[in-house]
DNA sequence: TCGTGTGAAGAATTTCACAGCA
DNA sequence: TGCTGTGAAATTCTTCACACGA
């Protein structure tokens, strides 16, 4: 009853979910190369700045076309550039940011998505304490204008900060207004509704990640014996 | 020359990586149930809410015991208990906060660290502007004093929220301190000395990964051919 | 009957290894 | 010579399917 997909292969043709989730690795050692001035890369170096194979790499980017010189490299300009279309940093974004607490504040503030394209266009919240304040130039809106401002802004992705117990209400309303994507940073798997692409942030959960990594020297090197003590 | 393992499967009894990343999604999922009152959840539900199979489910919590009940499925407490004594959230951590910018001011604010365990013990900074001004109950203390502080505090972990050019410089300070684990919100691959844990969040990378699906419906539904212009 | 634990089968992903181009 | 693109092999991860316990 748990059923998803008819068992059998994905369309071949299809970007594997592990390319896609190191697309925008290769593109941000890129953007920081061509920042240096470098000019090209073998997929040796630039797999091992990122500790991915060589061969790796090359099948990753040969998913999008061919990019690569036979006896060069990649020309780092032209790769950066053909990533960014394909991952859709080309252009600029427009982004709602959902809940202004202590969270959805520092993120306003924090200069790393802009400088990715994405650009906040209207802060939310359903407190009516916060509602009307200001934050840097914009003014805090009321939930309820979410529809409206989408239209009048062209608001294509929200963030959400809310508590997690208005996560999915608050998903929903984005849905409603006509967002498609939401990037949630309540601790929950929302009921996504359909049509809507979500990915998650969990803070709390990426330190226990960290916290358990510690405990046990699992995965890591060190095929000492790894014994626990008896 | 690019070569880490020797090829061959890694030690038999090893937990997969894959499993360990459920794993803090099961707990979080168990946390909430054991908060409404629940007793008891078969694979088949603790699964369907987090969009796992059943028998993965399963075979998740097999590497760590016998936790089920045939059935029954299993004890809501029990398995919870069972799975922070795995993870470490079953007891407290003592955490270093270097950086106190925008983000880290933030995340100092963050409620959903200490909830799961994790207190943040003393501030870090290299800004002599930000050195001795308070936060909360808390002063900001010059980074050149993070050794000194660990010993005296007991801190085991690190979150650092510095920008990307300090980074490394950072990291290597936390490491010389004693500390073996850092929760990276720099855009860059720490060249994470020898014996340090390292989970990075990239906040402008979800952000794309994000575009990325709005983009193309890949991976989704709807197997519409996506064959690109020949 | 419901639901776990688990070997075996099946998919997905990664690595190998090599032809071929500049 | 240096390095890409890519089938084939190896490995890792997921699902199937069923014996068995409550």
């Amino acid at each position: 009853m748990n059923k998803e997909k008819p068992p059998g292969s994905q369309h071949p043709g299809a970007t594997p979910k592990a390319t896609v989730a190191r697309l925008s690795l290769y593109l941000r050692h890129l953007e920081m190369l061509a920042q240096k001035g470098q000019e090209t890369i073998s997929s040796n170096r630039l797999g091992e700045a990122l500790e991915i194979s060589d061969a790796q790499v090359r099948k990753d980017l040969g998913h999008f076309g061919q990019f690569g010189y036979p006896g060069i490299g990649y020309r780092i300009g032209e790769l950066r550039d053909a990533l960014r279309s394909v991952i859709g940093t080309n252009r600029e974004w427009s982004v709602a940011l959902v809940g202004v607490g202590n969270l959805g504040r520092a993120l306003f503030g924090y200069g790393g998505f802009r400088q990715r394209g994405f650009v906040v266009r209207a802060l939310f919240d359903n407190d009516p304490a916060k509602i009307g304040t200001r934050l840097g130039e914009m003014t805090v809106r009321p939930i309820d204008r979410l529809a409206e401002s989408t239209r009048e802004l062209g608001l294509q992705l929200a963030i959400l900060a809310v508590p997690v117990d208005a996560a999915d209400e608050a998903a929903r309303r984005v849905r409603d207004a006509g967002i498609c994507g939401i990037l949630n940073f309540a601790p929950v798997r929302l009921a996504a509704p359909k049509g809507l692409h979500v990915v998650s942030v969990d803070l709390g959960l990426e330190l226990e990640q960290l916290a358990f990594q510690v405990n046990r020297r699992t995965s890591d090197e060190a095929p000492e014996r790894t014994e626990e003590a008896p």
